[in-house]
DNA sequence: CATGAATGAGGATTCATTCAT
DNA sequence: TATGAATGAATCCTCATTCAT
């Protein structure tokens, strides 16, 4: 209630992203017209503009500032050097399972918006690119079994996300003693 | 040149579908206009309904007629019982991969729009459950070892769909020696 | 009635033409909506843009289009040796006056339209130029006395506009004579 | 600094005057926002309506603020009897040249605003008559010959006006010897 | 079969204006 | 006094669709 001017626009500003993220996830970037985006949100589509000089700005700004990519590498930069190889792997995709469950709405947008390929490419080179490194040096150490990391990584990754997108989310422990059966 | 009425009608038909194929391909289902389909079919946009109900029924018909699962499923219809399973793995995915890379256009249709998210899930699960029907089979015949056939099927055919998506194909010998290392 | 589809064409744009311009010497061109000028021509606001690209696109060609400065041009490339100047002058600027009258709304777009400006001010110039080559000529044969032509050439263009414009005519011979009193 | 309330509303009113005025004659009455005006008096458009009911009402104070009318009038008002009608011309016109330069912006905004067509006529009809007036006083005393007095005043009025509006001012003195050769 | 003129609904966006702070 | 958040109506324009020719 007593909010001053500034937090005012701050929370407005967070409750239009979140009506976007909603609106565009349900009908498609292209399909949710700015009404439906100022509707959601309890506002009229003028007041929109003041927060983003367009749909597109809109779309942009969501992808930047919601999006998990800086979350991701939180989760893959930590230190693990002690901990048994499938045992920091199946936490890992946990973490990732779960951080695409809990942005469904975004994993959404990020799979329809063509301004979101690129950055669906990304993602997922990104995390290829850490996972992999990770597994390259278990295998130096002698830990894991010689194998193609990089079609690895891809492997894992992919079924993840995968599994969040068609509904039937995969069983990561499962996946991980597939891959690497009796932990090697 | 000389076509009957009924050749010349299907004729036309087809390349229609060709034309919105190309167009959603390039610009989103909601991006390409009835129009430019039109254009890109070298017709007016008025004949497009002698065709087709209306631009939802296009992109339908487009799912229907254009889509893979048909060809998709005699693929992994076929009888293998003699040949080693890590072979005929292979094969498939290669197939599975030739395809994706064969429809690319509709892949880009299938990921982005809306109306083809329950094809998409569709395609992915039917796969799913062949491939999974075909390593349990294998592994019960003590040709595999044991392992759990559903995630092996989700994570194999994920692999190769993001591989294609992301544009960095994966190895697909690779993949299938990364999950069965020496043929098990 | 019995129009074909080429001739129905032609005579829409024009009535479009017809309607904007006499919307646009209304309000202004600013003023006019899109909607304003396809109610005065009886069809639908989309319907204009089969016709012209855009609503300044639609201002272009009604300047191009229905401009007058060829008719101007017209006037005053015709000869006229023999017959005194003043009896030529004031038929010409008469015939300068009729055309303002009968383009009055045109006239009211020239002077508002940020777009007109310049052709407003080519109007003037060139009438000024011919009509002090003519000048000049008439001096240099004895006729008329030696003056400044161009500043005689913009009084008279000028007196002529300004009366349109401001609703009160100017008398053309009167015009004449009080420049060129007693035909010299 | 030490402004009293009285005096800084005072300055703020012109200074919104000023800024309107500078950006109605830049991008038109209608092309020139609210906000676009606010901007440059450094202000927010809120504080606009503060000082003015509406844009239109601004406009009009425009008009009836800064128009030149009373200056013209003053000009035209003053005493004359002892000098040559030629030369109280020439400077009579002189001024009028002077202040039409001086204002050219709001020149541009009488001559675009629907609003200020009256404006326009009102301020030429006003001159018009005056001069007419001191052209036929001058008759009547004999200085001047015998002439159409009404045309004369309209003529010296548009020459100079349409010089300035079409960029090529008109040279004062020439015009008036046009008129009156010999100073008669 | 094929065209293209015409419509009506809806799209994104701008803007004059109000009002709580 | 001055701000700037918010509105609602209007603006230009696009588009799927229909239908007379």
């Amino acid at each position: 209630m007593a909010r001053t001017r500034r937090e005012q626009a701050e929370w407005r500003r967070e409750r239009l992203l979140d009506a976007a993220l909603r609106t565009f996830a349900g009908k498609g970037v292209d399909g949710a017209s700015v009404k439906d985006i100022a509707e959601a949100a309890g506002v009229t589509p003028g007041l929109l503009y003041r927060y983003f000089e367009s749909k597109e700005a809109l779309v942009e700004t969501l992808l930047a500032e919601r999006g998990f990519l800086p979350r991701l590498r939180e989760l893959l930069a930590a230190d693990h050097q002690e901990r048994p190889a499938t045992e920091v792997l199946t936490e890992l995709l946990g973490a990732f399972d779960r951080l695409l469950a809990d942005n469904a709405d975004l994993v959404a947008v990020f799979f329809g918006a063509t301004q979101a390929r690129a950055a669906l490419a990304e993602l997922v080179g990104e995390g290829r690119r850490l996972i992999a490194g990770f597994l390259a040096a278990r295998v130096a150490a002698g830990e894991l079994r010689p194998h193609d990391t990089a079609t690895a990584a891809t492997t894992l990754f992919a079924a993840v996300a995968i599994g969040r997108r068609t509904g039937s989310p995969v069983d990561v422990a499962g996946l991980v003693d597939l891959l690497f059966p009796h932990g090697r």
